[in-house]
DNA sequence: TCTAAGAGGAACTCATGAGC
DNA sequence: GCTCATGAGTTCCTCTTAGA
Protein backbone atom coordinates (compact mmCIF):
# COMPACT_ATOMS: atom_id res chain seq x y z
CA UNK A 1 0.00 0.00 0.00
CA UNK A 2 1.04 3.24 -0.78
CA UNK A 3 -0.04 7.06 0.53
CA UNK A 4 0.13 10.26 -0.92
CA UNK A 5 0.27 13.71 0.95
CA UNK A 6 1.20 17.15 1.17
CA UNK A 7 3.73 17.96 3.61
CA UNK A 8 4.42 21.61 4.74
CA UNK A 9 7.08 22.88 7.40
CA UNK A 10 9.17 25.95 8.27
CA UNK A 11 13.22 25.74 7.85
CA UNK A 12 15.46 26.95 10.04
CA UNK A 13 16.06 30.43 8.13
CA UNK A 14 11.82 30.64 8.83
CA UNK A 15 11.43 29.99 5.23
CA UNK A 16 8.05 28.15 4.46
CA UNK A 17 8.71 24.22 2.38
CA UNK A 18 6.13 22.11 0.70
CA UNK A 19 6.43 18.59 -0.74
CA UNK A 20 4.85 15.71 -1.58
CA UNK A 21 5.33 12.62 -0.05
CA UNK A 22 5.11 8.92 -0.75
CA UNK A 23 4.97 6.65 1.99
CA UNK A 24 5.03 2.92 1.39
CA UNK A 25 6.49 -0.32 2.74
CA UNK A 26 9.11 -2.23 1.19
CA UNK A 27 9.22 -6.47 0.38
CA UNK A 28 11.09 -6.38 4.06
CA UNK A 29 7.62 -4.84 5.80
CA UNK A 30 10.31 -1.60 6.10
CA UNK A 31 8.36 1.94 5.98
CA UNK A 32 9.97 3.96 3.15
CA UNK A 33 9.02 7.55 2.62
CA UNK A 34 9.98 9.58 -0.94
CA UNK A 35 9.42 13.14 -1.30
CA UNK A 36 8.62 15.07 -4.74
CA UNK A 37 8.37 18.57 -5.61
CA UNK A 38 5.07 17.77 -7.92
CA UNK A 39 1.76 16.03 -7.05
CA UNK A 40 1.91 14.67 -10.32
CA UNK A 41 5.31 12.98 -9.54
CA UNK A 42 4.29 11.50 -6.24
CA UNK A 43 1.23 10.31 -8.03
CA UNK A 44 3.38 8.69 -10.46
CA UNK A 45 5.95 6.81 -8.05
CA UNK A 46 2.90 6.08 -6.24
CA UNK A 47 1.04 4.28 -9.11
CA UNK A 48 4.35 2.23 -9.24
CA UNK A 49 4.68 1.42 -6.10
CA UNK A 50 1.27 -0.12 -5.89
CA UNK A 51 1.22 -2.02 -9.32
CA UNK A 52 4.63 -3.47 -8.29
CA UNK A 53 2.75 -4.47 -4.70
CA UNK A 54 0.06 -6.12 -6.47
CA UNK A 55 2.12 -7.82 -9.16
CA UNK A 56 4.70 -9.36 -6.62
CA UNK A 57 7.64 -7.55 -7.64
CA UNK A 58 10.40 -6.45 -5.36
CA UNK A 59 9.87 -3.17 -4.12
CA UNK A 60 13.31 -1.38 -3.30
CA UNK A 61 13.81 1.99 -1.97
CA UNK A 62 17.31 2.25 -2.90
CA UNK A 63 17.98 0.14 -6.02
CA UNK A 64 21.98 -0.80 -6.16
CA UNK A 65 22.03 -1.96 -9.97
CA UNK A 66 24.05 0.27 -11.97
CA UNK A 67 23.10 1.05 -15.47
CA UNK A 68 26.15 -1.17 -16.68
CA UNK A 69 24.54 -4.16 -14.84
CA UNK A 70 21.56 -3.43 -17.13
CA UNK A 71 23.08 -2.81 -20.38
CA UNK A 72 25.06 -5.84 -19.88
CA UNK A 73 22.12 -8.05 -19.39
CA UNK A 74 20.44 -5.72 -22.06
CA UNK A 75 22.44 -6.77 -24.61
CA UNK A 76 22.73 -10.26 -23.66
CA UNK A 77 19.62 -10.69 -24.22
CA UNK A 78 20.15 -8.65 -27.72
CA UNK A 79 22.23 -11.25 -28.73
CA UNK A 80 20.09 -14.17 -28.12
CA UNK A 81 17.91 -12.67 -30.21
CA UNK A 82 19.53 -11.78 -33.09
CA UNK A 83 21.40 -15.52 -32.84
CA UNK A 84 17.26 -16.43 -33.80
CA UNK A 85 17.42 -14.29 -37.04
CA UNK A 86 13.84 -14.16 -36.77
CA UNK A 87 13.74 -11.77 -34.11
CA UNK A 88 16.38 -9.27 -34.84
CA UNK A 89 18.83 -8.51 -37.84
CA UNK A 90 22.75 -7.86 -37.23
CA UNK A 91 22.44 -4.08 -38.27
CA UNK A 92 19.55 -3.82 -35.33
CA UNK A 93 21.83 -5.81 -32.73
CA UNK A 94 25.14 -3.37 -34.05
CA UNK A 95 22.92 -0.13 -33.83
CA UNK A 96 22.15 -0.80 -29.92
CA UNK A 97 25.51 -2.08 -29.20
CA UNK A 98 26.62 1.20 -30.55
CA UNK A 99 24.62 3.62 -28.88
CA UNK A 100 24.67 1.93 -25.61
CA UNK A 101 28.18 1.62 -25.71
CA UNK A 102 29.14 5.12 -27.19
CA UNK A 103 26.55 6.92 -25.69
CA UNK A 104 24.91 5.85 -22.69
CA UNK A 105 27.24 3.78 -20.58
CA UNK A 106 30.03 6.99 -20.47
CA UNK A 107 27.85 8.86 -18.99
CA UNK A 108 25.21 6.74 -16.88
CA UNK A 109 27.20 3.53 -16.38
CA UNK A 110 28.55 3.59 -12.89
CA UNK A 111 25.17 5.29 -11.74
CA UNK A 112 22.00 2.92 -9.94
CA UNK A 113 19.29 3.07 -12.56
CA UNK A 114 16.82 3.75 -10.01
CA UNK A 115 18.19 6.84 -9.00
CA UNK A 116 18.26 8.15 -12.46
CA UNK A 117 15.96 11.44 -12.95
CA UNK A 118 14.21 12.72 -15.83
CA UNK A 119 15.85 16.03 -15.73
CA UNK A 120 19.65 14.55 -15.78
CA UNK A 121 18.45 12.59 -18.77
CA UNK A 122 17.07 16.09 -20.05
CA UNK A 123 20.85 17.79 -20.00
CA UNK A 124 22.49 14.95 -20.94
CA UNK A 125 20.64 15.17 -24.45
CA UNK A 126 20.89 18.45 -24.94
CA UNK A 127 24.48 18.14 -24.65
CA UNK A 128 24.95 15.10 -26.74
CA UNK A 129 23.87 17.61 -29.31
CA UNK A 130 25.52 20.67 -28.42
CA UNK A 131 28.66 19.20 -26.96
CA UNK A 132 29.15 15.50 -29.50
CA UNK A 133 27.42 17.73 -32.53
CA UNK A 134 24.83 14.84 -32.92
CA UNK A 135 22.21 15.63 -35.73
CA UNK A 136 18.41 16.19 -33.37
CA UNK A 137 17.53 12.98 -35.01
CA UNK A 138 20.28 10.83 -33.69
CA UNK A 139 19.79 12.31 -30.08
CA UNK A 140 16.44 11.25 -30.28
CA UNK A 141 17.38 7.91 -31.61
CA UNK A 142 19.93 7.55 -28.76
CA UNK A 143 17.32 8.02 -26.11
CA UNK A 144 15.06 5.92 -27.96
CA UNK A 145 17.92 3.30 -26.97
CA UNK A 146 17.47 4.25 -23.48
CA UNK A 147 13.96 4.07 -23.02
CA UNK A 148 14.24 0.56 -24.55
CA UNK A 149 17.20 -0.32 -22.04
CA UNK A 150 15.30 1.12 -19.20
CA UNK A 151 11.40 -0.55 -19.99
CA UNK A 152 13.68 -3.73 -19.87
CA UNK A 153 15.07 -2.92 -16.62
CA UNK A 154 11.42 -2.27 -15.47
CA UNK A 155 10.14 -5.81 -16.67
CA UNK A 156 13.52 -7.40 -14.56
CA UNK A 157 11.73 -5.41 -11.93
CA UNK A 158 15.16 -3.58 -11.35
CA UNK A 159 13.13 -0.09 -11.63
CA UNK A 160 9.44 0.83 -11.16
CA UNK A 161 9.68 4.08 -13.06
CA UNK A 162 11.03 4.84 -17.02
CA UNK A 163 13.13 8.10 -16.38
CA UNK A 164 13.91 8.53 -20.29
CA UNK A 165 10.04 8.45 -21.42
CA UNK A 166 9.09 12.12 -19.82
CA UNK A 167 12.86 13.46 -21.04
CA UNK A 168 11.65 11.97 -24.07
CA UNK A 169 8.57 14.72 -24.62
CA UNK A 170 10.63 17.52 -25.18
CA UNK A 171 11.96 15.86 -28.62
CA UNK A 172 8.45 15.05 -29.80
CA UNK A 173 8.20 16.44 -33.70
CA UNK A 174 11.64 16.29 -34.06
CA UNK A 175 12.20 14.56 -37.46
CA UNK A 176 15.20 13.43 -39.66
CA UNK A 177 16.91 16.13 -42.35
CA UNK A 178 15.77 15.50 -45.87
CA UNK A 179 18.51 14.40 -47.89
CA UNK A 180 20.03 16.70 -50.75
CA UNK A 181 18.14 16.27 -53.81
CA UNK A 182 19.29 15.78 -57.67
CA UNK A 183 17.84 18.24 -60.71
CA UNK A 184 17.30 16.75 -63.59
CA UNK A 185 20.55 18.32 -64.96
CA UNK A 186 22.85 16.85 -62.56
CA UNK A 187 21.30 13.58 -63.38
CA UNK A 188 22.32 14.02 -66.87
CA UNK A 189 25.82 15.25 -66.50
CA UNK A 190 26.63 12.34 -63.74
CA UNK A 191 25.68 9.50 -66.40
CA UNK A 192 27.75 11.66 -68.86
CA UNK A 193 30.86 11.75 -67.05
CA UNK A 194 30.58 7.71 -66.01
CA UNK A 195 30.31 7.03 -69.59
CA UNK A 196 32.82 9.14 -70.20
CA UNK A 197 35.49 7.55 -67.73
CA UNK A 198 37.52 9.34 -65.34
CA UNK A 199 40.50 9.09 -63.33
CA UNK A 200 42.36 5.50 -63.89
CA UNK A 201 39.67 3.37 -63.37
CA UNK A 202 39.11 0.35 -65.16
CA UNK A 203 37.31 -0.33 -67.92
CA UNK A 204 35.14 -2.77 -66.28
CA UNK A 205 34.73 -0.30 -62.94
CA UNK A 206 33.59 2.42 -65.93
CA UNK A 207 30.92 -0.47 -67.11
CA UNK A 208 29.79 -1.07 -63.69
CA UNK A 209 29.22 2.27 -62.61
CA UNK A 210 27.12 3.12 -65.61
CA UNK A 211 24.95 0.52 -65.16
CA UNK A 212 24.37 0.74 -61.20
CA UNK A 213 23.58 4.16 -61.70
CA UNK A 214 20.94 4.00 -64.47
CA UNK A 215 19.25 1.52 -62.35
CA UNK A 216 19.48 3.61 -59.11
CA UNK A 217 18.07 6.69 -61.24
CA UNK A 218 16.04 5.05 -63.86
CA UNK A 219 14.54 2.21 -62.26
CA UNK A 220 14.80 3.28 -59.04
CA UNK A 221 16.42 0.23 -56.87
CA UNK A 222 18.12 0.71 -53.56
CA UNK A 223 21.67 -0.06 -53.60
CA UNK A 224 21.11 -3.56 -51.96
CA UNK A 225 18.80 -4.49 -54.08
CA UNK A 226 21.33 -3.66 -57.08
CA UNK A 227 23.99 -5.44 -55.42
CA UNK A 228 21.20 -8.73 -54.60
CA UNK A 229 20.50 -8.73 -58.29
CA UNK A 230 21.31 -12.35 -59.80
CA UNK A 231 21.46 -12.72 -63.58
CA UNK A 232 18.31 -14.91 -63.42
CA UNK A 233 16.51 -11.92 -62.35
CA UNK A 234 17.73 -9.77 -65.40
CA UNK A 235 15.64 -10.37 -68.15
CA UNK A 236 16.76 -8.35 -71.12
CA UNK A 237 15.26 -9.75 -73.78
CA UNK A 238 11.76 -8.93 -72.45
CA UNK A 239 13.38 -6.09 -70.85
CA UNK A 240 12.10 -6.59 -67.11
CA UNK A 241 14.03 -7.12 -63.50
CA UNK A 242 12.96 -9.49 -61.13
CA UNK A 243 13.70 -7.49 -57.56
CA UNK A 244 13.73 -10.49 -55.59
CA UNK A 245 16.58 -10.17 -53.26
CA UNK A 246 18.56 -7.45 -51.11
CA UNK A 247 22.01 -8.23 -50.43
CA UNK A 248 23.42 -7.08 -46.94
CA UNK A 249 26.35 -5.55 -45.40
CA UNK A 250 27.39 -9.25 -44.18
CA UNK A 251 27.09 -10.47 -48.24
CA UNK A 252 23.86 -12.41 -47.19
CA UNK A 253 21.21 -12.51 -49.85
CA UNK A 254 17.71 -11.78 -47.92
CA UNK A 255 14.48 -11.74 -48.57
CA UNK A 256 12.54 -8.09 -48.73
CA UNK A 257 11.21 -7.36 -45.84
CA UNK A 258 7.28 -7.11 -46.80
CA UNK A 259 5.51 -8.48 -49.67
CA UNK A 260 5.64 -5.06 -51.76
CA UNK A 261 9.24 -5.49 -52.11
CA UNK A 262 9.21 -8.06 -54.36
CA UNK A 263 8.47 -6.85 -57.81
CA UNK A 264 9.01 -6.67 -60.86
CA UNK A 265 10.77 -3.19 -62.52
CA UNK A 266 10.60 -2.71 -66.39
CA UNK A 267 13.95 -2.19 -67.58
CA UNK A 268 14.42 0.83 -70.20
CA UNK A 269 16.26 0.15 -73.42
CA UNK A 270 19.00 1.81 -72.54
CA UNK A 271 19.98 0.04 -68.83
CA UNK A 272 19.36 -3.00 -70.68
CA UNK A 273 22.19 -2.52 -73.32
CA UNK A 274 24.69 -1.43 -70.11
CA UNK A 275 23.68 -5.22 -68.85
CA UNK A 276 25.04 -6.53 -72.02
CA UNK A 277 27.63 -4.46 -72.06
CA UNK A 278 28.70 -5.22 -68.13
CA UNK A 279 27.65 -9.10 -69.39
CA UNK A 280 31.32 -9.29 -70.86
CA UNK A 281 33.05 -8.40 -67.18
CA UNK A 282 31.07 -11.06 -65.39
CA UNK A 283 32.66 -12.93 -62.70
CA UNK A 284 31.20 -16.04 -62.07
CA UNK A 285 30.09 -16.97 -58.42
CA UNK A 286 28.00 -19.68 -56.76
CA UNK A 287 24.90 -17.30 -56.38
CA UNK A 288 24.95 -15.94 -59.79
CA UNK A 289 25.06 -12.47 -58.79
CA UNK A 290 25.10 -9.81 -61.53
CA UNK A 291 28.25 -7.69 -59.93
CA UNK A 292 30.89 -8.79 -57.44
CA UNK A 293 34.59 -7.80 -57.47
CA UNK A 294 37.00 -9.17 -60.15
CA UNK A 295 38.13 -11.60 -57.25
CA UNK A 296 34.38 -12.49 -56.64
CA UNK A 297 33.48 -10.70 -53.63
CA UNK A 298 31.04 -8.30 -52.66
CA UNK A 299 31.22 -4.48 -53.57
CA UNK A 300 30.89 -2.99 -50.15
CA UNK A 301 28.71 -0.14 -50.17
CA UNK A 302 31.52 1.49 -47.97
CA UNK A 303 34.06 0.53 -51.12
CA UNK A 304 31.58 1.83 -53.84
CA UNK A 305 31.09 4.85 -51.76
CA UNK A 306 34.89 5.92 -51.24
CA UNK A 307 35.97 4.46 -54.56
CA UNK A 308 33.47 4.85 -57.38
CA UNK A 309 30.50 7.56 -55.68
CA UNK A 310 32.55 10.11 -55.02
CA UNK A 311 35.05 10.33 -57.03
CA UNK A 312 32.39 10.65 -59.76
CA UNK A 313 30.26 13.61 -58.45
CA UNK A 314 33.76 15.14 -57.71
CA UNK A 315 34.39 14.42 -61.89
CA UNK A 316 31.11 15.45 -62.81
CA UNK A 317 31.11 18.43 -60.74
CA UNK A 318 28.62 17.80 -58.12
CA UNK A 319 30.92 17.95 -54.70
CA UNK A 320 29.29 19.77 -52.34
CA UNK A 321 30.26 23.88 -51.69
CA UNK A 322 30.84 24.33 -48.07
CA UNK A 323 28.42 23.47 -45.66
CA UNK A 324 26.61 21.42 -47.95
CA UNK A 325 26.58 18.08 -47.49
CA UNK A 326 27.68 15.13 -50.50
CA UNK A 327 24.96 14.20 -52.50
CA UNK A 328 24.06 10.38 -51.41
CA UNK A 329 23.61 7.67 -53.79
CA UNK A 330 20.22 6.68 -52.54
CA UNK A 331 19.30 10.75 -53.63
CA UNK A 332 19.43 9.10 -57.39
CA UNK A 333 16.09 6.72 -56.11
CA UNK A 334 14.52 9.65 -55.06
CA UNK A 335 15.31 11.39 -58.38
CA UNK A 336 13.29 8.06 -60.14
CA UNK A 337 10.71 8.56 -58.01
CA UNK A 338 10.24 12.27 -58.85
CA UNK A 339 10.22 11.31 -62.24
CA UNK A 340 8.22 9.02 -62.80
CA UNK A 341 5.38 11.13 -60.93
CA UNK A 342 5.97 14.02 -63.16
CA UNK A 343 6.09 11.86 -65.92
CA UNK A 344 2.32 10.94 -65.31
CA UNK A 345 2.63 7.57 -63.94
CA UNK A 346 0.11 7.24 -61.34
CA UNK A 347 1.12 6.98 -57.72
CA UNK A 348 -0.01 3.48 -56.93
CA UNK A 349 1.98 2.56 -59.89
CA UNK A 350 5.51 4.38 -58.68
CA UNK A 351 4.31 2.89 -55.29
CA UNK A 352 4.72 -0.39 -56.49
CA UNK A 353 7.08 0.02 -59.23
CA UNK A 354 9.28 0.91 -55.46
CA UNK A 355 8.41 -1.17 -53.74
CA UNK A 356 6.46 0.61 -51.62
CA UNK A 357 3.38 -1.09 -49.53
CA UNK A 358 1.31 2.30 -49.02
CA UNK A 359 1.76 4.97 -52.06
CA UNK A 360 1.44 7.76 -49.08
CA UNK A 361 4.64 6.70 -48.38
CA UNK A 362 5.81 7.03 -51.95
CA UNK A 363 4.49 10.62 -51.73
CA UNK A 364 5.55 11.53 -48.24
CA UNK A 365 9.48 10.36 -48.84
CA UNK A 366 9.71 10.75 -52.77
CA UNK A 367 7.41 13.16 -54.65
CA UNK A 368 10.00 16.21 -54.67
CA UNK A 369 9.32 19.12 -56.53
CA UNK A 370 12.47 18.27 -58.87
CA UNK A 371 11.54 20.74 -61.65
CA UNK A 372 12.20 23.47 -59.58
CA UNK A 373 10.20 26.53 -58.90
CA UNK A 374 9.20 27.78 -62.50
CA UNK A 375 7.40 24.78 -63.52
CA UNK A 376 4.90 25.89 -61.02
CA UNK A 377 5.16 29.41 -61.64
CA UNK A 378 4.41 28.16 -65.31
CA UNK A 379 1.28 26.05 -64.43
CA UNK A 380 -0.53 28.85 -62.61
CA UNK A 381 0.63 31.43 -65.18
CA UNK A 382 -1.97 28.86 -67.45
CA UNK A 383 -4.42 28.96 -65.14
CA UNK A 384 -4.52 32.62 -65.33
CA UNK A 385 -4.32 33.28 -68.63
CA UNK A 386 -7.00 30.56 -69.47
CA UNK A 387 -9.64 32.31 -66.53
CA UNK A 388 -8.69 35.76 -68.75
CA UNK A 389 -9.95 34.48 -71.98
CA UNK A 390 -14.07 35.40 -73.04
CA UNK A 391 -15.18 31.97 -73.64
CA UNK A 392 -14.09 30.83 -69.57
CA UNK A 393 -16.99 28.69 -67.25
CA UNK A 394 -16.77 27.60 -63.59
CA UNK A 395 -17.44 24.79 -63.59
CA UNK A 396 -19.68 24.76 -60.52
CA UNK A 397 -23.29 25.87 -60.83
CA UNK A 398 -23.46 27.97 -57.48
CA UNK A 399 -21.01 30.69 -58.45
CA UNK A 400 -22.55 31.90 -61.39
CA UNK A 401 -26.47 31.81 -59.73
CA UNK A 402 -25.01 34.02 -57.09
CA UNK A 403 -23.19 36.23 -59.79
CA UNK A 404 -26.46 36.10 -61.90
CA UNK A 405 -28.47 37.25 -58.74
CA UNK A 406 -26.30 40.16 -58.45
CA UNK A 407 -26.49 41.28 -61.70
C1' DT B 1 -12.85 8.08 -38.07
C1' DC B 2 -8.90 9.91 -39.81
C1' DT B 3 -4.31 11.44 -39.81
C1' DA B 4 0.08 12.78 -37.95
C1' DA B 5 3.57 11.21 -35.16
C1' DG B 6 5.90 7.60 -32.67
C1' DA B 7 8.12 3.01 -32.37
C1' DG B 8 10.96 -0.33 -34.05
C1' DG B 9 13.82 -2.71 -37.38
C1' DA B 10 16.89 -2.40 -41.11
C1' DA B 11 19.57 -0.26 -44.72
C1' DC B 12 22.54 3.31 -46.24
C1' DT B 13 26.33 6.74 -45.73
C1' DC B 14 30.68 8.10 -44.07
C1' DA B 15 35.49 7.96 -42.10
C1' DT B 16 39.66 5.66 -41.45
C1' DG B 17 43.30 2.57 -42.02
C1' DA B 18 45.71 -1.63 -43.66
C1' DG B 19 47.14 -4.66 -47.32
C1' DC B 20 47.90 -5.61 -52.09
C1' DG C 1 44.66 3.30 -56.89
C1' DC C 2 41.78 -0.38 -55.48
C1' DT C 3 39.80 -3.54 -52.18
C1' DC C 4 38.43 -4.77 -47.83
C1' DA C 5 37.34 -4.45 -42.81
C1' DT C 6 35.51 -2.06 -38.95
C1' DG C 7 33.02 1.23 -36.32
C1' DA C 8 29.87 4.99 -36.03
C1' DG C 9 26.20 8.07 -37.45
C1' DT C 10 22.05 8.94 -40.42
C1' DT C 11 18.03 7.89 -43.07
C1' DC C 12 14.51 4.82 -44.89
C1' DC C 13 10.50 2.16 -44.35
C1' DT C 14 6.42 0.07 -42.25
C1' DC C 15 3.34 -0.79 -38.60
C1' DT C 16 1.04 1.03 -34.57
C1' DT C 17 -0.95 4.41 -31.67
C1' DA C 18 -2.52 8.83 -29.88
C1' DG C 19 -5.34 12.49 -30.26
C1' DA C 20 -7.97 15.91 -32.97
Amino acid sequence: MASTHKRTWTNKAGTKKAAFEVRYFDETGAQRSKSFDRKREADDFAFHIQTGIREGRRITARGTITVLQVAEEFLGAAEARRRDRRRMGESHLRGTTSMVRNHILPSFGTRAISHLKWTEVDRWARALGAEKKLAPSTVKRVMHFFKVLFDFAIRRQYVSGNAVQEAMKDWRGVRVDPVRQFAIEDVRTLIETAALGFTNAHKRNIAMLRVVIQLAAFCGLRYGEIMGLRWEDVDVAARVLHVRHNLTAWDELKDPKTRAGLRDVPLPQAVANLFVDWQRHYVANDRGLVFRTPSGKQIAANGFHGTHWKPLLVRAGLAPKAGEPWLHFHALRHFAASMMIDGGLPVTDVASLLGHAKFDMTLQVYAHPIAGGHRRHEALERMTAAFSQPDFRIVSHEPAKALETKA
